[in-house]
RNA sequence: GGCCCGUUGGUCAAGGGGUUAAGACAUCUCCCUUUCACGGAGGAAUCACGAGUUCGAAUCUCGUACGGGCUACCA
Protein backbone atom coordinates (compact mmCIF):
# COMPACT_ATOMS: atom_id res chain seq x y z
CA UNK A 1 0.00 0.00 0.00
CA UNK A 2 1.14 3.45 -0.97
CA UNK A 3 0.92 6.71 1.01
CA UNK A 4 -1.77 8.87 -0.07
CA UNK A 5 0.39 11.54 -1.58
CA UNK A 6 -0.64 11.66 -4.98
CA UNK A 7 -2.75 15.17 -6.12
CA UNK A 8 -5.60 12.53 -7.10
CA UNK A 9 -6.00 11.32 -3.46
CA UNK A 10 -7.28 13.94 -1.15
CA UNK A 11 -6.08 13.82 2.05
CA UNK A 12 -6.79 10.71 3.88
CA UNK A 13 -9.84 9.98 3.08
CA UNK A 14 -10.01 6.17 1.81
CA UNK A 15 -10.15 5.31 -2.25
CA UNK A 16 -13.73 3.53 -2.86
CA UNK A 17 -14.46 2.57 -6.14
CA UNK A 18 -17.29 1.03 -7.79
CA UNK A 19 -18.54 -1.50 -10.63
CA UNK A 20 -21.50 -0.59 -11.92
CA UNK A 21 -23.15 -2.80 -14.41
CA UNK A 22 -26.68 -3.81 -15.65
CA UNK A 23 -27.31 -7.22 -15.61
CA UNK A 24 -28.34 -7.36 -19.17
CA UNK A 25 -26.25 -10.23 -20.25
CA UNK A 26 -22.67 -11.34 -21.07
CA UNK A 27 -19.58 -9.74 -19.23
CA UNK A 28 -18.02 -8.24 -22.14
CA UNK A 29 -13.66 -8.13 -22.36
CA UNK A 30 -14.22 -4.17 -21.68
CA UNK A 31 -16.15 -4.45 -18.36
CA UNK A 32 -13.78 -6.84 -16.90
CA UNK A 33 -11.07 -4.18 -17.95
CA UNK A 34 -12.87 -1.30 -16.28
CA UNK A 35 -13.42 -3.49 -13.43
CA UNK A 36 -9.79 -4.45 -13.39
CA UNK A 37 -8.50 -1.50 -13.63
CA UNK A 38 -11.27 -0.15 -10.60
CA UNK A 39 -9.67 -3.17 -8.35
CA UNK A 40 -6.28 -2.42 -9.17
CA UNK A 41 -6.44 1.35 -8.28
CA UNK A 42 -8.54 0.63 -4.97
CA UNK A 43 -6.16 -2.00 -4.14
CA UNK A 44 -3.15 -0.16 -4.84
CA UNK A 45 -4.05 2.43 -2.17
CA UNK A 46 -5.83 0.25 0.14
CA UNK A 47 -9.33 1.31 -0.54
CA UNK A 48 -12.84 -0.39 -1.12
CA UNK A 49 -13.99 -2.26 -4.35
CA UNK A 50 -17.97 -2.35 -4.76
CA UNK A 51 -20.02 -3.61 -7.06
CA UNK A 52 -23.67 -2.28 -7.44
CA UNK A 53 -25.97 -3.68 -9.84
CA UNK A 54 -27.59 -0.72 -11.92
CA UNK A 55 -30.88 -2.45 -12.73
CA UNK A 56 -33.50 0.48 -13.13
CA UNK A 57 -34.44 -0.56 -16.41
CA UNK A 58 -36.96 -2.76 -16.09
CA UNK A 59 -37.14 -3.59 -19.86
CA UNK A 60 -33.50 -4.71 -20.71
CA UNK A 61 -33.29 -7.05 -17.09
CA UNK A 62 -32.18 -10.44 -17.76
CA UNK A 63 -32.36 -12.90 -15.21
CA UNK A 64 -28.98 -14.87 -14.54
CA UNK A 65 -27.05 -11.81 -15.80
CA UNK A 66 -26.41 -10.88 -12.13
CA UNK A 67 -24.98 -14.07 -11.09
CA UNK A 68 -23.29 -14.43 -13.69
CA UNK A 69 -21.23 -11.08 -13.51
CA UNK A 70 -20.55 -12.23 -9.63
CA UNK A 71 -18.77 -15.33 -11.29
CA UNK A 72 -16.76 -13.98 -14.21
CA UNK A 73 -15.49 -11.43 -10.72
CA UNK A 74 -15.14 -14.49 -8.94
CA UNK A 75 -13.22 -16.15 -11.99
CA UNK A 76 -10.68 -13.66 -11.85
CA UNK A 77 -10.23 -13.26 -8.68
CA UNK A 78 -11.28 -9.50 -8.50
CA UNK A 79 -13.68 -9.96 -5.63
CA UNK A 80 -15.35 -6.93 -4.68
CA UNK A 81 -15.42 -5.85 -0.52
CA UNK A 82 -19.43 -4.65 -0.90
CA UNK A 83 -21.82 -6.34 -3.39
CA UNK A 84 -25.17 -7.83 -3.19
CA UNK A 85 -24.29 -10.80 -2.41
CA UNK A 86 -21.97 -9.94 0.64
CA UNK A 87 -23.81 -6.77 1.62
CA UNK A 88 -21.78 -3.76 3.20
CA UNK A 89 -22.10 -0.93 5.04
CA UNK A 90 -24.46 0.94 2.29
CA UNK A 91 -26.58 -1.90 1.33
CA UNK A 92 -28.37 -2.58 -0.89
CA UNK A 93 -26.19 -2.50 -3.83
CA UNK A 94 -29.20 -3.15 -6.15
CA UNK A 95 -30.45 -0.09 -8.04
CA UNK A 96 -33.76 -1.60 -7.79
CA UNK A 97 -33.80 -1.84 -4.10
CA UNK A 98 -33.22 1.36 -3.43
CA UNK A 99 -35.75 2.73 -5.90
CA UNK A 100 -37.58 4.76 -3.25
CA UNK A 101 -34.42 7.09 -2.64
CA UNK A 102 -34.25 8.77 -5.84
CA UNK A 103 -37.62 10.64 -5.63
CA UNK A 104 -36.36 12.61 -3.11
CA UNK A 105 -33.76 13.73 -4.26
CA UNK A 106 -35.28 14.18 -8.11
CA UNK A 107 -37.89 16.61 -6.15
CA UNK A 108 -35.10 18.12 -4.20
CA UNK A 109 -33.69 19.54 -7.61
CA UNK A 110 -37.29 20.35 -9.08
CA UNK A 111 -37.46 22.64 -5.95
CA UNK A 112 -34.46 24.63 -6.65
CA UNK A 113 -35.47 24.98 -10.33
CA UNK A 114 -32.76 22.43 -11.82
CA UNK A 115 -35.37 20.37 -12.69
CA UNK A 116 -39.11 19.88 -14.06
CA UNK A 117 -41.43 17.63 -14.54
CA UNK A 118 -42.13 16.82 -18.16
CA UNK A 119 -45.36 14.86 -19.33
CA UNK A 120 -44.73 14.23 -22.90
CA UNK A 121 -45.67 10.53 -24.08
CA UNK A 122 -43.22 8.40 -26.50
CA UNK A 123 -45.28 9.73 -29.35
CA UNK A 124 -45.27 13.34 -28.87
CA UNK A 125 -41.13 13.26 -28.08
CA UNK A 126 -41.08 10.97 -31.64
CA UNK A 127 -43.46 13.60 -32.97
CA UNK A 128 -40.89 16.61 -31.96
CA UNK A 129 -37.95 14.72 -33.25
CA UNK A 130 -39.31 14.60 -36.57
CA UNK A 131 -40.50 18.20 -36.26
CA UNK A 132 -37.37 19.53 -35.87
CA UNK A 133 -35.04 16.83 -38.01
CA UNK A 134 -33.32 18.54 -40.60
CA UNK A 135 -30.05 17.91 -42.31
CA UNK A 136 -28.25 20.65 -40.22
CA UNK A 137 -29.97 18.53 -37.44
CA UNK A 138 -30.53 15.18 -37.67
CA UNK A 139 -30.98 14.10 -34.22
CA UNK A 140 -32.97 16.99 -32.29
CA UNK A 141 -32.78 16.61 -28.45
CA UNK A 142 -35.02 17.89 -25.98
CA UNK A 143 -32.63 20.66 -24.74
CA UNK A 144 -32.77 24.02 -23.78
CA UNK A 145 -34.17 25.38 -27.18
CA UNK A 146 -37.08 23.25 -27.36
CA UNK A 147 -38.22 22.38 -23.86
CA UNK A 148 -40.21 25.55 -24.16
CA UNK A 149 -42.27 24.12 -26.89
CA UNK A 150 -43.25 20.82 -24.88
CA UNK A 151 -45.20 19.58 -22.48
CA UNK A 152 -43.93 19.93 -18.92
CA UNK A 153 -43.86 22.11 -15.55
CA UNK A 154 -42.02 25.20 -17.25
CA UNK A 155 -44.29 25.70 -20.00
CA UNK A 156 -46.91 25.90 -17.80
CA UNK A 157 -46.56 25.13 -13.82
CA UNK A 158 -50.58 25.52 -13.27
CA UNK A 159 -51.38 22.71 -15.89
CA UNK A 160 -48.03 20.65 -14.33
CA UNK A 161 -49.41 20.60 -10.93
CA UNK A 162 -53.17 19.64 -11.85
CA UNK A 163 -51.72 16.79 -14.43
CA UNK A 164 -49.66 15.54 -11.54
CA UNK A 165 -53.06 15.60 -9.01
CA UNK A 166 -54.39 13.89 -11.45
CA UNK A 167 -52.07 11.05 -11.41
CA UNK A 168 -50.70 11.66 -14.97
CA UNK A 169 -47.81 9.89 -15.69
CA UNK A 170 -44.68 12.46 -16.19
CA UNK A 171 -41.19 12.08 -15.82
CA UNK A 172 -38.53 14.64 -14.45
CA UNK A 173 -36.21 16.25 -16.40
CA UNK A 174 -32.17 17.97 -15.48
CA UNK A 175 -32.54 21.57 -16.81
CA UNK A 176 -29.33 22.16 -18.89
CA UNK A 177 -28.21 25.79 -18.27
CA UNK A 178 -28.43 27.20 -21.83
CA UNK A 179 -24.70 28.65 -22.03
CA UNK A 180 -22.46 27.37 -19.33
CA UNK A 181 -19.26 25.99 -19.59
CA UNK A 182 -18.49 22.87 -17.52
CA UNK A 183 -14.42 21.67 -16.75
CA UNK A 184 -13.37 19.28 -15.10
CA UNK A 185 -10.09 17.07 -14.98
CA UNK A 186 -10.44 13.63 -16.04
CA UNK A 187 -7.38 11.06 -14.50
CA UNK A 188 -6.91 9.88 -17.84
CA UNK A 189 -7.75 12.94 -20.29
CA UNK A 190 -7.19 15.99 -18.24
CA UNK A 191 -8.13 19.04 -18.55
CA UNK A 192 -12.04 18.17 -21.01
CA UNK A 193 -14.69 21.39 -21.91
CA UNK A 194 -18.02 21.00 -22.53
CA UNK A 195 -20.76 23.54 -23.03
CA UNK A 196 -23.69 22.74 -21.22
CA UNK A 197 -26.16 24.46 -24.14
CA UNK A 198 -24.97 21.43 -26.36
CA UNK A 199 -26.46 18.33 -23.86
CA UNK A 200 -30.34 17.68 -23.79
CA UNK A 201 -32.44 17.68 -20.64
CA UNK A 202 -31.81 14.36 -19.90
CA UNK A 203 -34.17 12.27 -18.06
CA UNK A 204 -33.59 11.74 -14.86
CA UNK A 205 -36.38 10.01 -13.32
CA UNK A 206 -38.58 7.69 -15.31
CA UNK A 207 -42.16 7.31 -15.46
CA UNK A 208 -41.88 4.19 -13.40
CA UNK A 209 -40.43 5.70 -10.80
CA UNK A 210 -37.33 4.10 -11.66
CA UNK A 211 -34.12 6.62 -11.72
CA UNK A 212 -31.79 7.00 -15.05
CA UNK A 213 -28.12 5.89 -15.09
CA UNK A 214 -27.68 9.75 -14.69
CA UNK A 215 -29.92 10.22 -11.16
CA UNK A 216 -28.82 6.97 -10.07
CA UNK A 217 -24.98 6.79 -10.57
CA UNK A 218 -24.71 10.05 -8.86
CA UNK A 219 -26.81 9.53 -6.00
CA UNK A 220 -25.50 6.24 -5.34
CA UNK A 221 -21.68 7.24 -5.59
CA UNK A 222 -22.26 10.00 -3.22
CA UNK A 223 -23.81 7.85 -0.49
CA UNK A 224 -21.41 4.91 -1.30
CA UNK A 225 -18.66 7.44 -0.94
CA UNK A 226 -16.94 6.90 -4.07
CA UNK A 227 -14.14 8.73 -4.43
CA UNK A 228 -13.16 7.85 -7.75
CA UNK A 229 -15.08 6.82 -11.10
CA UNK A 230 -13.84 4.89 -13.51
CA UNK A 231 -15.87 3.82 -16.79
CA UNK A 232 -15.70 3.88 -20.18
CA UNK A 233 -14.93 6.71 -22.66
CA UNK A 234 -18.56 6.67 -24.19
CA UNK A 235 -19.61 8.18 -20.88
CA UNK A 236 -17.69 11.01 -21.39
CA UNK A 237 -20.49 13.23 -23.19
CA UNK A 238 -22.58 12.77 -20.47
CA UNK A 239 -20.37 13.66 -17.45
CA UNK A 240 -21.34 17.63 -17.38
CA UNK A 241 -24.87 16.63 -16.39
CA UNK A 242 -23.15 14.45 -14.11
CA UNK A 243 -20.96 17.24 -12.60
CA UNK A 244 -23.92 19.53 -13.01
CA UNK A 245 -26.22 17.13 -10.58
CA UNK A 246 -23.49 17.19 -8.22
CA UNK A 247 -23.36 20.53 -7.57
CA UNK A 248 -27.02 21.04 -7.62
CA UNK A 249 -27.53 18.47 -5.17
CA UNK A 250 -25.36 20.51 -2.71
CA UNK A 251 -22.36 17.72 -3.20
CA UNK A 252 -19.56 18.67 -5.34
CA UNK A 253 -16.95 19.11 -2.67
CA UNK A 254 -17.38 15.34 -2.28
CA UNK A 255 -17.46 14.54 -6.27
CA UNK A 256 -15.55 11.66 -7.41
CA UNK A 257 -12.78 12.18 -9.64
CA UNK A 258 -13.41 11.08 -12.66
CA UNK A 259 -11.43 8.89 -15.60
CA UNK A 260 -12.82 7.52 -18.66
CA UNK A 261 -11.03 4.59 -20.17
CA UNK A 262 -10.07 4.16 -23.83
CA UNK A 263 -12.55 1.39 -25.38
CA UNK A 264 -11.31 -1.48 -26.56
CA UNK A 265 -12.10 -1.51 -30.55
CA UNK A 266 -12.74 -4.43 -33.29
CA UNK A 267 -9.32 -5.93 -34.78
CA UNK A 268 -9.93 -3.77 -37.88
CA UNK A 269 -10.09 -0.54 -35.65
CA UNK A 270 -13.67 0.11 -36.85
CA UNK A 271 -16.37 0.67 -34.05
CA UNK A 272 -15.59 -0.98 -30.48
CA UNK A 273 -15.43 -4.70 -29.90
CA UNK A 274 -19.29 -5.97 -29.81
CA UNK A 275 -20.46 -10.28 -28.81
CA UNK A 276 -21.04 -10.12 -32.63
CA UNK A 277 -17.67 -9.59 -32.87
CA UNK A 278 -16.55 -12.38 -31.18
CA UNK A 279 -19.34 -14.58 -33.53
CA UNK A 280 -17.78 -13.81 -36.52
CA UNK A 281 -14.23 -13.02 -35.99
CA UNK A 282 -13.71 -16.89 -33.73
CA UNK A 283 -12.63 -14.91 -30.77
CA UNK A 284 -15.23 -14.69 -27.54
CA UNK A 285 -15.44 -11.61 -26.33
CA UNK A 286 -16.95 -12.25 -22.82
CA UNK A 287 -15.18 -13.60 -19.86
CA UNK A 288 -17.66 -16.60 -19.75
CA UNK A 289 -19.75 -18.53 -21.50
CA UNK A 290 -23.06 -16.81 -21.74
CA UNK A 291 -26.74 -18.33 -22.93
CA UNK A 292 -29.42 -15.98 -23.33
CA UNK A 293 -32.12 -17.07 -21.64
CA UNK A 294 -34.30 -16.25 -24.12
CA UNK A 295 -33.47 -17.25 -26.99
CA UNK A 296 -31.44 -20.23 -25.73
CA UNK A 297 -27.93 -18.74 -28.07
CA UNK A 298 -24.90 -19.57 -26.68
CA UNK A 299 -21.91 -16.95 -26.77
CA UNK A 300 -18.35 -18.23 -25.67
CA UNK A 301 -16.19 -17.07 -23.11
CA UNK A 302 -12.82 -17.06 -22.90
CA UNK A 303 -12.83 -19.15 -19.52
CA UNK A 304 -14.34 -21.96 -21.94
CA UNK A 305 -11.88 -21.48 -24.69
CA UNK A 306 -9.44 -22.53 -22.32
CA UNK A 307 -7.91 -19.32 -20.99
CA UNK A 308 -6.33 -19.28 -17.31
CA UNK A 309 -7.71 -16.62 -15.18
CA UNK A 310 -4.47 -14.95 -14.78
CA UNK A 311 -3.57 -14.55 -18.28
CA UNK A 312 -7.32 -13.16 -18.93
CA UNK A 313 -6.48 -10.55 -16.25
CA UNK A 314 -3.01 -10.52 -17.70
CA UNK A 315 -3.80 -9.33 -21.23
CA UNK A 316 -7.04 -7.22 -20.75
CA UNK A 317 -4.39 -4.87 -18.01
CA UNK A 318 -1.72 -4.55 -21.21
CA UNK A 319 -4.72 -3.37 -23.57
CA UNK A 320 -4.62 0.44 -23.07
CA UNK A 321 -1.27 0.29 -19.78
CA UNK A 322 1.89 -0.71 -19.63
CA UNK A 323 4.65 -0.27 -16.80
CA UNK A 324 6.96 1.40 -18.88
CA UNK A 325 9.38 -1.16 -18.82
CA UNK A 326 9.95 -4.21 -20.55
CA UNK A 327 7.92 -6.44 -18.44
CA UNK A 328 4.72 -8.22 -20.00
CA UNK A 329 3.72 -10.71 -18.03
CA UNK A 330 2.16 -9.66 -14.57
CA UNK A 331 0.26 -11.53 -11.71
CA UNK A 332 -2.84 -9.85 -9.97
CA UNK A 333 -0.14 -8.66 -6.75
CA UNK A 334 2.23 -7.16 -9.41
CA UNK A 335 -0.32 -5.58 -11.21
CA UNK A 336 -1.43 -3.98 -8.12
CA UNK A 337 1.61 -2.95 -6.88
CA UNK A 338 2.58 -1.25 -10.10
CA UNK A 339 -0.87 -0.01 -11.97
CA UNK A 340 -0.44 3.99 -12.20
CA UNK A 341 -3.46 5.79 -13.85
CA UNK A 342 -1.18 8.44 -15.52
CA UNK A 343 0.30 5.34 -17.53
CA UNK A 344 -3.86 4.40 -19.14
CA UNK A 345 -3.59 5.49 -22.72
CA UNK A 346 -6.02 7.58 -24.08
CA UNK A 347 -6.37 5.83 -27.33
CA UNK A 348 -8.57 3.25 -27.76
CA UNK A 349 -6.67 -0.46 -28.35
CA UNK A 350 -7.37 -2.54 -31.56
CA UNK A 351 -8.35 -6.30 -29.86
CA UNK A 352 -5.78 -8.73 -31.37
CA UNK A 353 -6.29 -12.71 -30.09
CA UNK A 354 -2.77 -13.64 -31.26
CA UNK A 355 -1.57 -11.92 -28.85
CA UNK A 356 -4.14 -12.58 -26.34
CA UNK A 357 -3.16 -16.33 -26.74
CA UNK A 358 0.33 -15.38 -26.74
CA UNK A 359 -0.41 -14.55 -23.21
CA UNK A 360 -1.74 -17.49 -22.33
CA UNK A 361 1.11 -19.58 -23.54
CA UNK A 362 3.31 -17.77 -21.29
CA UNK A 363 0.84 -17.96 -18.59
CA UNK A 364 0.74 -21.97 -18.85
CA UNK A 365 4.22 -22.10 -19.16
CA UNK A 366 4.82 -20.11 -16.17
CA UNK A 367 2.37 -22.08 -13.87
CA UNK A 368 3.24 -24.63 -11.91
CA UNK A 369 1.87 -28.61 -12.54
CA UNK A 370 0.21 -27.98 -9.55
CA UNK A 371 -1.57 -24.99 -11.02
CA UNK A 372 -2.75 -26.02 -13.77
CA UNK A 373 -4.21 -29.89 -12.98
CA UNK A 374 -7.36 -28.64 -11.80
CA UNK A 375 -8.43 -27.41 -15.14
CA UNK A 376 -6.55 -29.47 -16.98
CA UNK A 377 -8.21 -32.18 -15.88
CA UNK A 378 -11.36 -31.09 -16.34
CA UNK A 379 -10.82 -31.18 -19.89
CA UNK A 380 -9.44 -34.82 -20.07
CA UNK A 381 -12.91 -35.82 -18.36
CA UNK A 382 -14.75 -33.53 -20.51
CA UNK A 383 -13.07 -35.83 -23.22
CA UNK A 384 -13.61 -38.92 -21.51
CA UNK A 385 -10.01 -39.69 -20.78
CA UNK A 386 -9.59 -41.53 -17.83
CA UNK A 387 -6.77 -40.11 -15.69
CA UNK A 388 -4.45 -40.36 -12.38
CA UNK A 389 -3.18 -37.33 -10.74
CA UNK A 390 0.32 -38.25 -10.83
CA UNK A 391 0.72 -39.14 -14.06
CA UNK A 392 -1.17 -36.65 -15.70
CA UNK A 393 0.83 -33.73 -13.62
CA UNK A 394 3.97 -35.43 -15.12
CA UNK A 395 2.17 -35.05 -18.38
CA UNK A 396 1.41 -31.50 -17.72
CA UNK A 397 5.17 -30.97 -17.16
CA UNK A 398 6.27 -32.50 -20.63
CA UNK A 399 3.82 -30.98 -22.42
CA UNK A 400 2.84 -28.10 -20.92
CA UNK A 401 5.15 -25.98 -23.59
CA UNK A 402 3.51 -26.81 -26.47
CA UNK A 403 -0.03 -25.86 -25.20
CA UNK A 404 -1.61 -22.30 -25.82
CA UNK A 405 -4.80 -23.43 -24.54
CA UNK A 406 -6.16 -25.33 -21.82
CA UNK A 407 -7.96 -28.26 -24.27
CA UNK A 408 -4.24 -28.44 -26.30
CA UNK A 409 -3.66 -30.16 -23.12
CA UNK A 410 -5.88 -32.92 -24.10
CA UNK A 411 -4.15 -33.14 -27.91
CA UNK A 412 -0.70 -33.00 -26.84
CA UNK A 413 -1.51 -35.55 -23.76
CA UNK A 414 -3.99 -37.46 -24.70
CA UNK A 415 -1.73 -40.57 -25.82
CA UNK A 416 -0.37 -41.06 -22.69
CA UNK A 417 -3.73 -42.00 -21.61
CA UNK A 418 -5.34 -43.61 -24.15
CA UNK A 419 -3.87 -45.52 -27.01
CA UNK A 420 -4.40 -43.03 -30.17
CA UNK A 421 -6.74 -43.15 -32.03
CA UNK A 422 -5.54 -42.70 -35.55
CA UNK A 423 -1.96 -43.56 -36.79
CA UNK A 424 -0.43 -41.28 -39.00
CA UNK A 425 1.08 -44.61 -40.95
CA UNK A 426 1.02 -42.70 -44.39
CA UNK A 427 4.25 -41.02 -43.40
CA UNK A 428 6.23 -44.34 -42.72
CA UNK A 429 5.09 -46.54 -45.31
CA UNK A 430 6.65 -45.24 -48.20
CA UNK A 431 9.66 -46.15 -46.34
CA UNK A 432 8.89 -49.29 -44.75
CA UNK A 433 10.55 -52.84 -45.59
CA UNK A 434 11.71 -55.65 -44.07
CA UNK A 435 15.04 -54.64 -42.66
CA UNK A 436 12.65 -52.37 -40.34
CA UNK A 437 9.87 -54.92 -39.30
CA UNK A 438 13.04 -57.06 -38.53
CA UNK A 439 14.77 -54.38 -36.34
CA UNK A 440 11.28 -53.55 -34.42
CA UNK A 441 10.93 -57.15 -33.82
CA UNK A 442 14.16 -57.25 -32.29
CA UNK A 443 13.46 -54.40 -30.31
CA UNK A 444 10.47 -55.53 -28.74
CA UNK A 445 12.70 -59.03 -27.66
CA UNK A 446 15.75 -56.48 -25.70
CA UNK A 447 13.11 -54.59 -24.35
CA UNK A 448 11.18 -57.34 -22.60
CA UNK A 449 14.24 -58.12 -20.95
CA UNK A 450 15.24 -54.77 -19.98
CA UNK A 451 15.93 -53.84 -16.37
CA UNK A 452 15.83 -50.62 -16.08
CA UNK A 453 13.01 -48.75 -18.06
CA UNK A 454 14.68 -45.23 -18.05
CA UNK A 455 15.82 -42.91 -20.70
CA UNK A 456 19.28 -43.56 -21.26
CA UNK A 457 19.39 -47.02 -21.15
CA UNK A 458 16.47 -47.24 -23.58
CA UNK A 459 18.26 -44.71 -25.77
CA UNK A 460 21.39 -46.63 -25.24
CA UNK A 461 19.40 -49.98 -26.67
CA UNK A 462 17.70 -48.56 -29.45
CA UNK A 463 21.00 -46.81 -30.73
CA UNK A 464 23.42 -50.09 -30.43
CA UNK A 465 20.85 -52.18 -32.09
CA UNK A 466 20.17 -50.18 -35.03
CA UNK A 467 23.83 -49.85 -35.53
CA UNK A 468 23.81 -53.69 -35.24
CA UNK A 469 21.56 -54.01 -38.05
CA UNK A 470 22.72 -51.28 -39.88
CA UNK A 471 19.93 -48.88 -39.93
CA UNK A 472 20.26 -44.61 -39.30
CA UNK A 473 18.50 -44.79 -35.96
CA UNK A 474 16.78 -41.45 -37.55
CA UNK A 475 14.93 -43.58 -39.76
CA UNK A 476 13.83 -45.83 -36.74
CA UNK A 477 13.02 -42.52 -34.92
CA UNK A 478 9.94 -41.70 -36.52
CA UNK A 479 8.18 -44.61 -37.44
CA UNK A 480 8.88 -45.64 -33.00
CA UNK A 481 6.89 -42.20 -32.28
CA UNK A 482 3.87 -42.70 -34.51
CA UNK A 483 3.61 -46.04 -32.63
CA UNK A 484 3.79 -44.52 -29.79
CA UNK A 485 2.03 -41.33 -30.29
CA UNK A 486 -0.25 -41.68 -33.46
CA UNK A 487 1.75 -39.10 -35.45
CA UNK A 488 4.87 -36.47 -35.21
CA UNK A 489 4.57 -34.53 -32.52
CA UNK A 490 4.76 -34.57 -28.63
CA UNK A 491 8.25 -34.84 -26.32
CA UNK A 492 11.10 -36.89 -26.80
CA UNK A 493 9.97 -40.53 -27.73
CA UNK A 494 12.06 -42.42 -25.21
CA UNK A 495 10.65 -39.85 -22.22
CA UNK A 496 6.90 -40.68 -23.58
CA UNK A 497 7.94 -44.27 -23.58
CA UNK A 498 9.05 -44.01 -20.16
CA UNK A 499 5.76 -42.91 -18.97
CA UNK A 500 3.57 -45.35 -20.86
CA UNK A 501 5.95 -48.30 -19.17
CA UNK A 502 6.91 -51.27 -20.64
CA UNK A 503 3.87 -52.88 -21.02
CA UNK A 504 1.82 -50.58 -22.85
CA UNK A 505 5.02 -49.64 -24.85
CA UNK A 506 5.55 -52.89 -26.09
CA UNK A 507 1.76 -53.51 -26.76
CA UNK A 508 1.86 -50.28 -29.18
CA UNK A 509 4.68 -51.61 -31.50
CA UNK A 510 3.25 -54.51 -31.61
CA UNK A 511 -0.30 -53.62 -32.77
CA UNK A 512 1.27 -51.26 -35.10
CA UNK A 513 3.67 -53.69 -36.66
CA UNK A 514 0.74 -56.02 -36.84
CA UNK A 515 -1.37 -52.98 -38.86
CA UNK A 516 1.69 -52.33 -40.74
CA UNK A 517 2.06 -55.82 -42.16
CA UNK A 518 -1.80 -56.46 -42.16
CA UNK A 519 -1.26 -52.84 -44.81
CA UNK A 520 1.76 -53.58 -46.87
C1' G B 1 -24.99 17.39 -38.88
C1' G B 2 -23.47 19.00 -33.80
C1' C B 3 -20.49 18.15 -29.51
C1' C B 4 -16.50 15.46 -27.31
C1' C B 5 -12.24 12.21 -27.44
C1' G B 6 -8.23 10.23 -30.02
C1' U B 7 -3.94 9.30 -33.94
C1' U B 8 4.24 6.12 -33.24
C1' G B 9 5.41 -0.56 -37.82
C1' G B 10 -0.23 -5.13 -39.71
C1' U B 11 -1.38 -5.24 -33.89
C1' C B 12 -0.03 -3.86 -28.58
C1' A B 13 3.36 -0.10 -27.55
C1' A B 14 8.27 2.81 -25.17
C1' G B 15 9.78 7.45 -25.93
C1' G B 16 7.17 14.10 -23.75
C1' G B 17 12.68 19.13 -27.92
C1' G B 18 18.94 16.53 -29.94
C1' U B 19 17.84 8.53 -29.69
C1' U B 20 20.95 4.24 -34.95
C1' A B 21 12.78 5.88 -32.79
C1' A B 22 12.98 0.44 -27.40
C1' G B 23 10.38 -4.06 -26.59
C1' A B 24 6.34 -7.68 -27.52
C1' C B 25 2.67 -10.27 -30.95
C1' A B 26 2.28 -11.62 -35.99
C1' U B 27 5.49 -12.37 -40.38
C1' C B 28 10.24 -13.93 -42.94
C1' U B 29 15.43 -16.23 -42.65
C1' C B 30 18.81 -19.03 -39.97
C1' C B 31 20.58 -22.01 -35.53
C1' C B 32 19.21 -25.73 -31.79
C1' U B 33 16.15 -30.20 -31.84
C1' U B 34 16.52 -37.25 -35.89
C1' U B 35 9.10 -35.15 -34.30
C1' C B 36 6.08 -31.01 -32.58
C1' A B 37 7.19 -27.30 -29.51
C1' C B 38 10.51 -24.37 -26.20
C1' G B 39 14.80 -21.59 -26.84
C1' G B 40 18.55 -18.56 -29.55
C1' A B 41 20.36 -15.16 -33.68
C1' G B 42 18.88 -12.00 -37.45
C1' G B 43 15.56 -9.43 -41.37
C1' A B 44 11.56 -6.54 -43.18
C1' A B 45 8.19 -2.87 -41.21
C1' U B 46 6.34 3.06 -37.82
C1' C B 47 6.16 8.90 -35.92
C1' A B 48 -1.40 10.70 -40.57
C1' C B 49 -0.66 15.45 -43.34
C1' G B 50 0.40 20.84 -43.59
C1' A B 51 2.00 25.14 -41.41
C1' G B 52 4.26 27.53 -37.23
C1' U B 53 7.74 27.98 -32.70
C1' U B 54 13.01 26.49 -32.39
C1' C B 55 19.82 26.13 -34.08
C1' G B 56 17.00 21.51 -33.81
C1' A B 57 10.17 18.67 -33.62
C1' A B 58 7.72 11.88 -33.16
C1' U B 59 7.87 15.20 -28.90
C1' C B 60 5.30 22.18 -28.21
C1' U B 61 1.16 25.31 -31.01
C1' C B 62 -2.48 25.81 -34.74
C1' G B 63 -5.03 23.92 -38.75
C1' U B 64 -6.47 19.73 -41.95
C1' A B 65 -7.42 14.67 -42.66
C1' C B 66 -8.78 10.20 -40.70
C1' G B 67 -10.79 7.10 -36.77
C1' G B 68 -13.92 6.56 -32.57
C1' G B 69 -17.78 7.92 -28.91
C1' C B 70 -22.35 10.42 -27.78
C1' U B 71 -26.63 12.59 -29.68
C1' A B 72 -33.31 7.20 -25.72
C1' C B 73 -38.27 7.43 -20.16
C1' C B 74 -30.57 1.92 -22.35
C1' A B 75 -26.67 1.60 -19.58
Amino acid sequence: MIPLSNSYLRGMEKVRVRFAPSPTGGLHLGGVRTVLYNYLFAKKYGGDFVLRIEDTDQNRFVPGAEEYIVECLTWCGLIPDESPQQGGPYAPYRQSERKSSYLAYAEQLVASGHAYYAFDTPDELDEMRARYKSEDNPSPQYDSKIRMHMKNSLTDPEKAKQLISEGVPYVIRIKMPENQEISFTDLIRGEVHFNTGQSDDKVLLKADGMPTYHLAVVVDDHLMKITHAFRGEEWLPSAPAHILLWKYLGWEKEMPQWAHLPLILKPDGHGKLSKRDGDTLGFPVFAMNWTDPKTGDLTEGFRERGFLPEAFINLLAMLGWNAGTEQELFSLDELVEQFSIERVHKGGAKFDFEKAKWFNHEWIKKSSNERLLPDVKKYFDKAGISTTDDTLLEVIGMVKERCTLLPDFVEQGGFFFQRPVQYDLESIKPKWNADKTAFFNALTEKLANLENWEFTAMEQLFKDLAADMHIKSGELLAPLRIMLVGGKFGPPVFAIAVVLGKKETMARIEQVLQQLEDNI
